[in-house]
DNA sequence: CATGAATGAGCCTTCATTCAT
DNA sequence: AATGAATGAAGGCTCATTCAT
C-alpha cells in the first residue's frame, strides 16, 4: 500500500534529516512517486508527519506496556530491570526510530507541538502507572525500602532518560557496560539491602 | 558590536527555532539590519553558526571547568554534588543555552558535524579527566567504595546526561525535586556506608 | 511546447546578452512563466544552457555537413567554394544563431566549457574529414596543385574563420564583397593555373 | 599607483572572466585594497572598463603602426609580411590582452558599446590608411597587380581577423605553421608572378 | 586615500501546494 | 490514484554602490 511506504519513507528520513530537511519531494523520490501524489494520501506535510509521529510514539507504548506485563509474574528487581532492557532493546534494534524520537522530542515545528504532546503526555501517564504498581508491590513485599512511590517512579524514569541520551554517544559495546553500572548503582540505591547490598 | 549581536540573535533563534528554521532573514530582522549586511561580518550562515557553537560549547566548558575547579578543597561527595548542581545551574539560568546545546547535539547541519564533534571531544575528555581524579582521590581516601574509576566516571557522566534531558521535560519545581532523588540514590550505591545510608 | 519555448528563449538572450545576463527571470518572464517553471523542464541554468549549446552545435554541424554532401557531384572549386558560401548563408540566415555561437566559443561559464568542447572537438573532425577529402580529389584530379593536404585544409579553415569572424564587424553588402574577394586570392593560391589565373 | 594596478588587475580579470564575472570585489582583492577603494579612483565598474577598454584598444593601436612605420624603408611584401608578424608577435607576446580584446569585441555591457566603437572605428580607419598606402606603393612600383586597393586592404584585414580568431583555437606550434600558409597563399594571390610564385 | 558598515536589487534555487487531466 | 505543469513564498548569497569616519 502506497499510503504505508510514504509513511515508513517519511519516518526513515526524519530519523535521518529531521523535519525540515525530510522534504517531501525527497520522500517522493525514495517512494518512487511524484511528489502531488502524496497529496493523494496525506493533506498536508504536517498531515503525513502527525501519523508518522502518532505511529512512533503508539509503537513505541505498545512495546513497552507489553513487555513490561509479560514480567508480571516476575520479582520487583527482574521487572524493573527488564523494563530498563526492553527500553535499551526497543532502541538498539531500531535506531531509526529512536533518532526519529529524539528528533521529534527536540525538534518538533512548532504547529506539531500540541497535539503530539498530548498523546506523549498520555502514553507517559500511562507507563507511569504501570511503574508505580511496580514500587508498590515492591514496598509491600518489603524488597525495597520505604520511599514516596512517586519519587521512585522519577528517579527511576530519570535513568531510563539517563540511558536513552547516552545511547546516542556511545557504541554498542561501551553503551551496555555503562547500562549495567548505573543499573547496579540505582537498584543499591533502593532496594532492602540487609547488611550488604548484593 | 553589530558581529556580537548578529552572533546572539543567531544563537537565541538556533534554541527557539534550529538550524533551518533560524533564517539568516529572520536573525537579520531581529537585529535590525537587512540580510545582507549578515555577510560583512560571518561568510555564511553556516560560518555563523559554527560561531555560535564554539562558543556554546567553550562557554559549557570553562564554566563546568571553573566550577569543579573552585570545590577543591571539599570533600569527595560535596565536590560531586556541586558538580551536578553546577550542570544544573547552568541549564536553569540560561534555558535557551541549554536548548541550543541539544539542538546542536541532535540536529546538526551534516556540514558543520565533524568540527564541532572534535570539539565537543576534546571538552568531553578534559571533564572526563577532571572527574576521573576526584573519584580516585575518593576512592584513596576510603570514601568510596573500591571499584573501577572508569566505570565511576562513566556512571557519573551518565547520570549528568539524564539530568540533562530531563531539565527538558519538567518544570523548574518538578526537575529539582528529580534531581535530588537522583542524587542521593546515586551516592548511596557508590559510597562507603558504614553501616546505613545518610 | 513550454521547454522547448523556454529553450527558444534562452537562446535568443544567449545571443543578445551572453549567459550572466541572460537571466532565468527574464527568459521565465519572456516565455511568459514564472521563474520556478523553468525548473519542471530543466534541472539548472547550466542544464538549460547545455541544452541550447548542444542544440546550436549540432544544428550547425548538420547543416554544414548536408550542405557539403548536396555538392559532391561537382568538381573541387565548386565544392570549395559551395561550402564558403554555405558557411555564410548559415550564419547571415539565422544572425541570432551566430552571435550565440561565438558568445559559446569565448565566453562560457567554466563548467560547461568541457561538455561542450568536447562535441566541438567531434563536430570540428567530422567537418576536417570531409574538407580533406575534397583537397585530396582536387590533387588526384590535377586540379589542384600538389601540396600536403593538411596544409590546405588548416589554410582553408583559416578562411573559414576569418570569414566567420568579419562577419560580425561588417554590414551585408560589405561583407558579401570581402567574401568575394578573400575566396578569389585562396583559389587562384592553391589551384593549378597553366599561364595565368582565371 | 594603485589606480593603474586597479586597472591592470582589472584587464586581466576582463581577459579571464569577462565583463560581468569580474568583479569589482574580485578586483580589489587581488590588488590587495577593500572593494570601496576602488571607488576613490573609478566612479563606476563602467567608468574603470571602459578605461581598460581604452588602454587596450590604444596600446593595440600604437604597437601596430609603430611596427609598421619602423619597415617604412624595406619593399611591399616585405612590409605586408611584416605586418601580419606583428598582428602574430602582439597577440601571443601578450595572449591576456588578446582574450580581453575579444571579449570586449564580442560582450561588451550594452552601456559601454557605443563609446568603445567609436574609438574603434577611428583606430580601425587610421590602420586602413597605412595598410592602403602600402597596397599604393606595390601596384605603383609593379610588385602588385593591378587591383582596385580598397579591395587588397578588406581583403588584407579578412586575413589578420582569421589569423586573430584562429589564434584561439590553436597551440603555438600549430598557429605558427598556419600562418605561414596563408600567408603564402596571399601573397601569391595578389603579387605580379612573372612565371611562377616563389 | 582607505575602509568598515550597510543596503537595494537581483540571482539561482527549493519547497509545499494546487489544479486540470 | 497519479502526474505534469505551474506558482507564491522564501532562502542563501553576491554585487555594485554609498557614506561616515
Amino acid at each position: 500500500m502506497t499510503k504505508n511506504k510514504i509513511k515508513a519513507v517519511a519516518y526513515r528520513q526524519l530519523a535521518e534529516k529531521g523535519y525540515d530537511r525530510a522534504t517531501l519531494s525527497s520522500i517522493a523520490k525514495e517512494v518512487g512517486i511524484k511528489t502531488p501524489s502524496i497529496y493523494a494520501f496525506y493533506k498536508n506535510k504536517e498531515d503525513l508527519f502527525m501519523a508518522v509521529y502518532k505511529d512512533l510514539l503508539q509503537d513505541y507504548y505498545l512495546y513497552m506496556i507489553k513487555a513490561i506485563e509479560q514480567t508480571s509474574n516476575k520479582g520487583v528487581k527482574e521487572r524493573l530491570y527488564q523494563i530498563v532492557e526492553d527500553l535499551c532493546h526497543y532502541h538498539l534494534s531500531q535506531p531509526e526510530k529512536t533518532t526519529s524520537y529524539m528528533k521529534l522530542s527536540f525538534f518538533l515545528p512548532p504547529t506539531l507541538n500540541d497535539e503530539v504532546k498530548e498523546i506523549f503526555s498520555e502514553m507517559e501517564e500511562a507507563l507511569c502507572d504501570v511503574i508505580k504498581g511496580i514500587f508498590s508491590e515492591g514496598i509491600e513485599k518489603g524488597q525495597l525500602k520505604k520511599q514516596s512511590i512517586d519519587d521512585l517512579t522519577a528517579s527511576f524514569l530519570c535513568l531510563m532518560d539517563g540511558i536513552f541520551l547516552e545511547m546516542h554517544y556511545y557504541q554498542y559495546h561501551t553503551f551496555k557496560q555503562r547500562v549495567q553500572q548505573v543499573w547496579n548503582i540505582f537498584w543499591n540505591g533502593i532496594c532492602m539491602n540487609m547488611h550488604q547490598r548484593d
